[in-house]
DNA sequence: GCAATACTTAAGCGTATGCTTCACCAACCA
DNA sequence: TGGTTGGTGAAGCATACGCTTAAGTATTGC
């Protein structure tokens, strides 16, 4: 997921893909590298589970699936608002006690 | 950023850093590789902004800055909304348009 | 001062990643 | 029917990544 997400292309990609769906070749337009390489970069955002994509006749649709970017989202989300919590309970404890914290407020 | 968190074992780090600040060993205590090892994730995640650490005597301290991580929830939570937005307006859309849509909402 | 602790840095190594080329197949269409 | 378009798959290659070992530096405590 965030491996999918960590190539500035995939990323690209699914930028594009926000704007609404695109074939393969529409996708690998803006992109200065083969078709080959495109289709490689969707199967790793497909395998994340960010991309979908169905054939019909010659062309594949891509588009995005909010799933996997919601779970993204989730993951961050956590863990930042553990950390933002902490870090209000060690202002307080600070406030609290104002000097030498020798052994710090672990847990 | 998202190169940083692309890593399992990094992943990993900043979750235990949200339960706290810890020291570099502390952070290589569970984890099944050498000091070394740790100390190269580390480089990478402060690269990222994700962490931050200060050195006091022998000993490096790390916590997590939620700048970085902010950004990247933001980054995804406006792809995604972007695109849950246009998903809707397509329902409205196919709910006024019932059939043959040779040409597609593009836009 | 001396040893232990807590990193730090550099070199090396195997594997994964991102890309290209080339050959190929399946629609579409003039 | 034959050429063009749109995509697929495999092979190969250069570079990046994750890790180890090994040698070194700066504190700390006795």
């Amino acid at each position: 997921m965030f491996q999918a997400l960590a190539d500035p292309t995939r990323r690209l990609m699914v930028e594009r893909l926000c704007d609404g769906p695109a074939s393969v070749s529409e996708l690998a337009a803006p992109l200065q590298m083969t078709l080959s390489a495109v289709v490689q970069h969707l199967a790793v955002l497909e395998e994340s589970g960010l991309v979908r994509s169905q054939k019909q006749g010659r062309v594949r649709t891509c588009q995005v699936d909010t799933q996997a970017l919601r779970s993204a989202e989730r993951w961050i989300s956590e863990r930042r608002t553990l950390w933002e919590k902490r870090f209000d309970r060690l202002g307080a404890y600070l406030a609290e006690n104002p000097e030498e914290p020798k052994e710090g407020p672990q847990t």
